[in-house]
DNA sequence: CCCATATTTTTTACGAGTAAAACACCTGCT
DNA sequence: AGCAGGTGTTTTACTCGTAAAAAATATGGG
């Protein structure tokens, strides 16, 4: 989780409110191990959405260390890429503030990281002219040319990654991310209190 | 994701490989955004594992910034907790080497919680008698009262932040995940170069 | 016109994690 | 016994992200 995270967090839950079974048999991964000590200390607990967030946050690491290798290679750590990748995606020119927004960092973060892609010849900025406080950032060719090399690796890694689901699997597995995801995108502001 | 990632990421994938659908319709989600802008960009690109990976990702970070509420609300961290709730699932002493894999994190980064967590009364360490480099660590009242108060709060908290799917979609999404994070765990080692 | 306030970006101070080296200690071989 | 090499833990030096303050500029009301 990024970093910072893991499966000894506080996710396992009852297969009580497991209802439809999907595909292949139940595997025994290291969430389930966590959700049945849970289980056997605090018998009375709804442990049910940790079978969910706890391996959400497990996955997201275990990919993470994965992805970063191709990356790695070109010498870019992840959140780089994902700016480079949002000017790349976007096609125009991007503000800092539009940048922070668009690879969900906070504006310190990216005037850090603009700096230093900046100095590697990745990017370029000039000021804006009716509005002397904003910057517009854009790729240079070779920034552009490193975006579209890298692209094409890291997916083939990521498909490689993915290759234990089959092709039903997958797409269910996207939709029941987007369904929640998109509820979460919409609604959490409102929850975080 | 731990911390650094986002959806900025590279990950968005075409709707090709999607075979089964879900339930639901597809809501329209910032991964799905970014997918069509680089399917845009690059029409050639198998952006398929997007979907998947790029949802992952933003989930996990939604989700711990939104679990992290219940918890900082006594003054603790996420990788503070996980090392306390290893001690308190597995209900005996652990070394700090045993922490460290049961959190998933580094020695160092075990070594440097310890130091607080000691400080703050809730854990305490006495030396192994037969072999003097290894340490145990164990919850005191404090630390244990602390993680059993906390934790159902944790839960309920995270039930409300997954409400939005009803119990036969987060079963199937536990059961697509537990497939997936089973195959990461055991496989991912191997793939690492 | 000038001031108060808001906005965009950068700077500063600091906390947290990591990798690699350092330590301290064990174990087995000779 | 003595030492080579391995293991458990901590320390060191460094990187990176963040929150909060600062800097620079815009905007609207009096």
């Amino acid at each position: 989780m990024t970093a910072t995270e893991g499966p000894g967090a506080a996710d396992g839950g009852a297969p009580a409110t497991t209802g439809g079974d999907a595909p292949g048999r139940s595997r025994d991964d290291t969430v389930a191990a966590v959700v049945r000590q849970w289980r056997a200390v605090h018998p009375g607990l709804d442990t049910g959405p940790m079978e969910v967030i706890g391996r959400i946050n497990r996955c997201a690491a275990l990919l993470q260390q994965a992805e970063d290798a191709p990356l790695r290679r070109e010498g870019l750590t992840r959140p780089e890429f994902d700016l480079l990748g949002a000017l790349r995606r976007t096609g125009h020119e991007l503000t800092p503030g539009e940048l922070a927004r668009e690879t969900f960092s906070s504006g310190a973060a990216v005037t850090k990281r603009l700096k230093q892609l900046g100095e590697r010849g990745l990017v370029e900025r000039r000021g804006d002219t009716r509005d002397r406080r904003v910057a517009h950032v854009r790729l240079t060719d070779a920034g552009r040319d490193l975006v579209d090399g890298v692209l094409p690796a890291q997916l083939a890694y990521e498909t490689a990654v993915l290759s234990g689901l089959d092709g039903p699997e997958r797409g269910e597995l996207a939709a029941l991310l987007s369904e929640l995801l998109g509820r979460l995108e919409g609604r959490l502001g409102a929850l975080r209190a």
